[in-house]
DNA sequence: CCTCGACGATCAGGATACGCATTCGCGGCT
DNA sequence: AGCCGCGAATGCGTATCCTGATCGTCGAGG
């Protein structure tokens, strides 16, 4: 999954984009609010942190503008304590969720994690495709019960179809959202890991659509 | 376990600090109300001490203020005098367990571990994954029934993954609980008593998870 | 029905980041 | 003073990742 941070104050942006990324998440951080439009614009995104009180333009601003441009992208609004006004603002102009600062970094990561669930229709933190499961919350992985061990990588790839099941997801997509901005996207690496997912839960998991990419299918309406 | 207690009084709050790192909690310590109500509302903490009778600030307000927040730590009160009513408005404001000033050392340290212990999930005081059972009571850890002598850090950081057992916890976020605020965050400490657990309690009690942090499993439901 | 082209799958190699073990010096406690 | 635990630094080993090449397969068109 991939985060855009849209937060002015360098300090705390690394240290959000640092323990995002320990968390599994592939981060870009903008630190004003005119770059940060132009990549909520312009990348893919499955949610961004956005700072209300950024200098130049204000946050609420750009969650207005990306709003017109039709970004339907799960935003979490960062504002200063006792602001209620800001958060109800905020709300109004499209945020999905709020967090004052200061804030503890768990906080933030359960809020996120249930942002993503939310966004893509997921009621519960457990993502299931026939006899697979994958518990977002312990980050666990199961195949018929058992356990699978998955390296970094395929889970991020797994979750990300999981994320979309029965949706065909492109290569390019695939590559936008588990990686960050920097990286080369001439590459085969998706190939490999899907090589390797099936290697770990069969050939069945994941299913080619020559010409436009994979998918993740629901054996409950399965592909013909 | 990281404590965060908010007492005025300098004398007894010094006590408290030294009394609680003693029996193996990392302790920050705030002297008033405003600062206090900062600090819980940045770090992590795993249950705080807050004395009720403070200047400026009320230790109530302070309270509710965090609930309102969303902070779950569990809060345990201190009140000057066994006033009845001061005790329904604290357990009113959200606080999860009352003491009265005096009090007994040991019956706070007592009253705290069931805090914690109640506020992770676990009924028994005793934590056990496999072979191995930590009791919070006596401090004391054994394999196989054979009792282990572990030391303090390594002791406080095998206790935070038993209370968080069958989740994948981070580096950093192991950082902020075993260790109090001011510490540096870029050491590899937590890799060192990881090593040195495991020497003593045998190399498959924790699990790397690589590029995510450690994970301690029930044998029940063993990683993969 | 066969052939060819394009796309995807697989494999193996090297690079790299990550975690591990060890060592050492400091400081507190006995 | 001596011991012990703690935390910092270092070098090593390895899982993991990426790359490039090769092999396999599907499908369109002849």
């Amino acid at each position: 999954m991939r985060i855009l941070i849209v937060e002015d104050e360098p300090t705390l942006g690394r240290q959000l984009k640092t323990t995002l990324e320990q968390n599994g998440y592939a981060v870009d951080l903008s630190v004003d609010g005119e770059d940060g439009h132009f990549m909520g614009s312009t990348e893919e995104y499955d949610a961004v942190i956005l700072d209300l009180g950024l200098p130049e333009i204000d946050g609420l601003t750009v969650l207005g503008m990306w709003r017109k441009e039709g970004r339907k992208f799960p935003v979490l609004v960062l504002t200063a304590r006792d602001s209620w006004s800001d958060k109800v603002a905020g709300l109004d102009a499209g945020a999905d969720d709020y967090l004052a600062k200061p804030f503890q970094t768990e906080e933030l990561i359960a809020r996120l994690r249930a942002l993503i669930r939310r966004a893509s229709g997921n009621s519960s933190s457990e993502l299931i495709a026939g006899d697979v499961r994958l518990d977002t919350r312990s980050g666990r992985v199961t195949l018929n019960g058992e356990p699978v061990k998955l390296t970094a990588q395929e889970y991020k790839l797994l979750s990300y179809l999981l994320h979309h099941k029965g949706k065909v997801v492109s290569r390019t997509e695939l590559i936008e959202h588990i990686y960050d901005q920097d990286f080369d996207r001439d590459s085969n690496t998706i190939e490999v890991f899907v090589t390797r997912i099936r290697k770990k839960l069969g050939p069945d998991v994941i299913t080619t659509i020559r010409g436009l990419g994979y998918s993740l299918d629901d054996p409950a309406q399965p592909r013909g």
